[in-house]
DNA sequence: GAACACCCTAAACCCAGCTTCGAGGTGTTC
DNA sequence: GAACACCTCGAAGCTGGGTTTAGGGTGTTC
């Protein structure tokens, strides 16, 4: 008992599996604790915005490389130009969802129209949108 | 020479690796071709489309999988479910991504604020976007 | 004092979606 | 006829981000 948390209730804190949590220290993303006398793991509250940080950062799109750049102590600029160079990811990515967007519609509306006739011709709308946009 | 696409061929025309084509293959993705008397799989225009397909589909989010079920000769309807379906994923995505981009502005500007302090202080503001918006 | 939930480790395994390797046959060009 | 690019196969390897397993110790509660 007492102020730290073991692995189970960062993990719990954190709402990540224990397994998580070691794994993170395997990869060198979560400092190694000090152990309790039966040799358990003693976290405090910063290693809980540690882990918190690292999903949060996972969740906008960071890999867990470049979390532990971010996690490296290192000057404001550095830090800025990896966020303006995920933003710009972001930006990108979100141009691809909305042509994906155009796509699946054109599709959907081929597939309804020729309904009737029960020969589906999606796969035309589709491998002409590849066609089309060359990418 | 002839008319037929040798595996090569086919991954030129359609841009993926040979390697890709045969592992189409070994998954079902793709027919098994007949062969030459050589033993060279020998593909035709059809095969180009398919493959272009897959790509086109693998670009818009289906796995795999789901490629080889939109694939499978079915009904419209069924067709059309999976199209409307992706599309509310791609719909998901996009909300996500939104998000991201104000976690991801917010934090650049506590870096920039913050930034005659040294003390970068960006852990803060992504592990409290956690706390808040508790995804 | 026993049940039960927790903790420890290293190593193996998982997933998708390929790529690479090794050992060999083929086909075209000079 | 030799160089060189292409083809065959099965099996193993890779990446990222973990999870699972096996075999064992600990700590709390009834």
């Amino acid at each position: 008992m007492g102020a730290g948390f073991t692995v189970g209730r960062l993990a719990g804190a954190a709402g990540v599996p224990t397994s998580t949590v070691r794994y993170y220290e395997r990869t060198g993303l979560l400092r190694r604790p000090p152990r309790s006398p039966a040799n358990y793991r003693l976290y405090d509250e910063d290693d809980v915005y540690r882990v918190r940080f690292i999903r949060a950062a996972q969740a906008t799109g960071f890999t867990l490389d470049d979390v532990a750049e971010l996690l490296r102590p290192s000057p404001c600029r550095k830090v800025q130009g990896r966020i303006q160079k995920r933003l710009e990811e972001v930006s990108v990515r979100m141009r691809e969802l909305r042509q994906v967007q155009r796509v699946l519609k054109a599709a959907l509306a081929t597939c309804q129209e020729h309904e009737p006739t029960g020969r589906c011709r999606v796969i035309d709308t589709l491998s002409a949108s590849v066609r089309n946009t060359h990418r």
